[in-house]
DNA sequence: CTACGCGACTCAGAAATATCCCG
DNA sequence: TCGGGATATTTCTGAGTCGCGTA
């Protein structure tokens, strides 16, 4: 959808930004632009944003009619300085089309320094949802062997988090049942209790006494209000999603300016793993921006933590391609905010990743005949090696890498365990056998064929 | 030289959300 | 045109891999 944006050239002390974009969303309906005004009872194609970040306030069509496009670049070609003149000190400039320039990354042009991810990096920071928009409390309370109690607004958010786990699973829309999973519920229950008032704390002793069904209905309450929002009320949902977007969403790079992929620090949550994971149920803390370090242009502004708030590093690594990080206190992971993936960066490790395929390709003949003469090796290590290549080539299995016991148990070619093989009927896998009898291994492949199709695996 | 830990990046599964479609 | 079910798309983030620095 068309975007375009006024800048504010004049400096902004005192800017209401309320009015600013009512005087711009009234700017269409002028009389004097004739047959292209927007009447006052027409349902406008566009909504108002005001980015404080960047500056400007912008209109963001919420049609893609040809007609209306039309209408609003033919205004944009009349208007004349008075126009554009919000108030005595505070001007907008012409407005202009917000677009993403596309970065020919195989071009001479674009290409950067040699070994650098980047030689300029302009960004806003990423968004911290629990500090700019904290939590509002619905107050239903969470009844304990049929008693109801009311809850902080900290306990409420936490029970939330279970509640709603309970309605997508009621929903049927879901593969995994977590709430009824022993390990899921000890995990959770134990966190829980952290973000409980020492008086619940004394109370709520068993976690299966504990009725999360009045937060569930208020809950599936509140998302049928928001069913039921009008209009005026959804766009103004809209404007507030497009303009944190505005303002977080993009960042300059080598001059370009780019979507951020995922510009949200990762809000608490109940961590849920995948499979078997021992610490399923955990609650995932909220991230402050004194755990988050900041990558930027040396030569760039550094963004303005949230009020209060400062951050814990700020770095100007040229060879790194990420513009924030912090460690996720579940698993002690580094997670990085990156750009997005239709950038100059992905594309560019993409082309990388393609040619070494490419390459690869050259000595495929080569390297099957090999691991089929090594798996008939003497030697025990070329025999391992030679049956890993092998399920990885044939049977697009991963390589397998260590794992603790504090992660989920999976394993790859190079980690499989004796009880993951199953001896079948050589009969049943005919082809396969034939072809492998001889290699003492025959019956893996067997099961691994009836395996879930993929383009890569795990166990 | 090797082993190891960890930082940085890509991949992919599951859920959430948007869109489509039909009565 | 409305509701709701099916289907497609997007988002979110856990997990896998690799390579580099260090001891």
């Amino acid at each position: 959808m068309n975007q375009y944006c006024y800048d504010i050239i004049t400096d902004l002390t005192q800017l209401d930004a309320t009015k600013l974009k009512e005087y711009v969303r009234k700017l269409y309906q002028k009389k004097k632009f004739k047959d292209l005004r927007f009447s006052a009872d027409e349902k406008l194609p566009y909504i108002v944003l005001y980015s404080k970040k960047d500056k400007q306030v912008c209109i963001k069509m919420t049609s893609k009619a040809k007609k209306n496009i039309e209408r609003i670049e033919g205004i944009h070609f009349k208007l004349k300085p008075a126009d554009l003149k919000f108030t005595e000190d505070i001007v907008l400039d012409k407005p202009y089309i917000f677009e993403l320039e596309q970065c020919a990354w195989w071009d001479e042009d674009c290409k950067i320094a040699k070994g650098q991810k980047w030689s300029t990096l302009i960004h806003n920071g990423p968004y911290f949802t629990h500090l700019v928009e904290p939590y509002e409390p619905h107050g239903a309370p969470l009844v304990y062997a049929n008693v109801e109690y009311d809850l902080t607004p900290q306990e409420e958010r936490i029970a939330n988090f279970y509640a709603r786990r309970i309605i997508s699973e009621m929903s049927g829309n879901v593969t995994q049942i977590w709430t009824k999973d022993k390990v899921f519920n000890k995990n959770f229950w134990t966190d829980f209790k952290k973000y409980l008032t020492a008086e619940h704390k004394k109370i709520f002793k068993d976690f299966s006494k504990l009725d999360f069904s009045q937060i569930i209905e208020r809950l599936e309450e509140l998302k049928e209000v928001e069913k039921q929002m009008t209009q005026k009320e959804k766009d103004a949902k809209k404007i507030k999603a497009a303009e944190r977007k505005q303002d977080y969403g993009y960042a300059i790079i080598n001059d370009i300016k780019e979507p951020v992929g995922n510009f949200t620090i990762e809000p608490a949550a109940i961590f849920y793993g995948r499979g078997n994971n021992p610490k399923r149920g955990k609650i995932k803390r909220d991230i402050d921006p004194e755990e988050v370090i900041i990558n930027i242009d040396e030569k760039a502004k550094v963004p303005v933590a949230p009020a209060g708030h400062n951050w814990k590093q700020v770095i100007h690594d040229h060879n790194a391609a990420w513009i924030a990080s912090w460690k996720d206190p579940i698993s002690n992971e580094s997670k990085y905010v990156y750009l997005g993936a239709e950038g100059q960066l992905k594309g560019r490790s993409d082309f990388v990743k393609y040619e070494k395929a490419r390459k690869l390709n050259k000595y495929l003949n080569k390297i099957r005949k090999q691991y089929t003469a090594d798996i008939t090796s003497h030697l025990n290590k070329s025999r391992q090696l030679g049956t890993v290549l092998y399920l990885i080539d044939r049977h697009g299995i991963r390589v397998g890498n260590e794992k603790d016991e504090s992660e989920t148990d999976t394993v790859g070619a190079s980690t499989l365990r004796v009880e993951h093989v199953k001896l079948k009927d050589p009969v049943v896998a005919k082809q396969t056998v034939t072809e492998l009898e001889r290699d003492h291994i025959r019956i893996v492949p067997q099961q691994l064929v009836d395996g879930p199709p993929g383009n890569s695996r795990h166990i």
